[in-house]
DNA sequence: TGCCAGGCCGGGT
DNA sequence: ACCCGGCATGGC
């Protein structure tokens, strides 16, 4: 079977389990850029309380972010966790945003994808999935995004060898579909609901899983 | 309790 | 080019 013609089917599985996503939780798109980086390795729930904490003190924009002083930052990410790693990211990222775009977040859309995704990518504290999520999430760009249990579904099945570096999983399915920022943010969301739910586990099988009993 | 969470960096081989 | 410890909170 072509490649394209595999993944659109797991795509198709995946929808009719769980229906379509609605990705990504957040309502602006620096709200968005700040849950991607407060997210790194972090359940969701904990990033939630950050964001909340800072929505409560008006500063989910970036510019009065920008004058926030480092230490009260890190007071009001706390339950993320790795709160003073992440405050230093989070302020890297506005030295970005600052050089960049001079905090005018719509700027961004406009550029060429693959040479933002490279600026991105030489700030501090982002890496590729952090850039990917920044790109396709806040600003609708299609830049596939692939994560832990993109790589452990996909191995799974036997579709990837366990030791599958970033850029090549991306290029997986990056090669094979369409430049489609819908389908790509609609792809990873369902990737990510069906690990949550059936492929939690680090070690071991998943043989419940629905695209198992949907696939053959 | 231990394991896990929508990673990334820096230092050591 | 890999490998690994560190980073920190909170839920189950």
């Amino acid at each position: 079977m072509k490649r394209q013609d595999l993944l659109m089917r797991y795509h198709a599985a995946m929808l009719e389990e769980l229906g379509p996503s609605q990705w990504w939780p957040g309502q602006t798109t620096f709200e968005i850029m700040l849950g991607a980086i407060l997210t790194q390795n972090t359940a969701w729930a904990n990033v939630e309380k950050a964001i909340a904490n800072l929505r409560q003190a008006d500063l989910l924009e970036a510019e009065a972010l920008y004058a926030l002083p480092l230490d009260r930052l890190e007071e009001l990410i706390r339950p993320s966790g790795f709160f003073r790693l992440k405050a230093q990211r989070i302020r890297h990222f506005l030295d970005f945003l600052s050089v960049s775009c001079a905090m005018d977040l719509d700027r961004l859309r406009h550029e060429d994808m693959a040479s933002l995704r490279d600026r991105l990518l030489q700030v501090q504290g982002i890496g590729p999935e952090t850039a990917d999520s920044i790109l396709l999430y806040a600003l609708g760009l299609p830049s596939f995004v692939v994560d832990a249990y993109t790589k452990r579904i996909l191995n799974r099945h036997s579709l990837v060898p366990e030791d599958i570096g970033y850029d090549e999983l991306r290029d997986f399915f990056m090669d094979a579909l369409p430049a489609d920022a819908a389908l790509f943010n609609e792809f990873h969301a369902l990737i990510v609901r069906v690990g949550k739910a059936w492929c939690a586990r680090k070690e071991g099988k998943c043989p419940s899983c629905p695209l198992s009993r949907f696939l053959g």
